[in-house]
DNA sequence: CGAATCTCAGAGGTACTGAAATTT
DNA sequence: CAAATTTCAGTATCTCTGAGATTC
């Protein structure tokens, strides 16, 4: 029943991901896009060990750790020992981070209301079901 | 009425793209994954001059032109001069790019069962319908 | 001649490869 | 000692900046 469409969904997706991307300067932020999108996960997991965070990341563990150098610099994490394992090392936010996280997130919904113009509140609503059941964050 | 949830559209978006470009070996397609997205925009808006086509795949112009020196030298597409202007190159693909363009699709038809396989046939098709509808492509 | 289009060389940023250091 | 985790140096790949060539 599938007619053939001339847009696989998975190019739409990488291409309304690229214009969310494109239309997402670092000024709005106040931090890099990647800084952002990294925060998010380690806000919403506290104490994770670095290589679970890149799994979740889906990046290197090698690349996490210039990445993370760069997160610290700023203040907006801290790397601490694991006490349980003292091979890992947990990443934590701190309140700066958190802040500044949350000043970005309210940003970042400028950008979304611009991308997602075409869809009404429902819509949005929808898309946003469908993407978090994809990715099994239901 | 928008509850404080927890990821953003826009980093979901990001993130199930990012899944979906891991899971697409280029083996698997025959060809590097933007060779296959710049063809799908390629055949189905034959005759484009490469301006226009940089706006469309959102990439540098100056980008472009590595990607169809690529693409030409690959016999996947032929540049032709603009009768009308003569400073325009006009990009069309090939029988052989077209071939293999198919070919590829077919392969990626794989990819996107694996990467939506927690959403229904139904649910697939309205992912598709709002990602068509949010980029203007309804 | 100014503007538009395409081309390319060089620079900058990002991601991957391989090896070392520490701890279990 | 083998395995796991993090770190870093070197490499490769990709993208953007700026200048040049052709045509309108």
């Amino acid at each position: 029943m599938t007619a053939t469409r001339p847009w696989g969904t998975l190019t739409l997706l990488s291409q309304l991901s690229k214009s969310a991307i494109r239309k997402t300067p670092e000024s709005l932020l106040g931090m890099p896009l990647r800084h952002y999108v990294a925060l998010s996960y380690i806000a919403e997991q506290e104490g994770m060990a670095q290589q679970s965070l890149a799994e979740i990341l889906m990046m290197d563990a090698n690349n996490l750790v210039l990445l993370l150098n760069e997160l610290e610099d700023a203040g907006l994490v801290r790397r601490v020992r694991d006490p349980a394992d003292r091979r890992r090392h947990l990443v934590r936010i701190t309140d700066d981070g958190m802040a500044r996280f949350d000043r970005a997130r309210e940003a970042r919904t400028v950008v979304e209301d611009e991308v997602l113009r075409s869809l009404s509140a429902g819509e949005r609503d929808d898309l946003h079901r469908l993407l978090a059941k994809a990715l099994g964050k239901d």
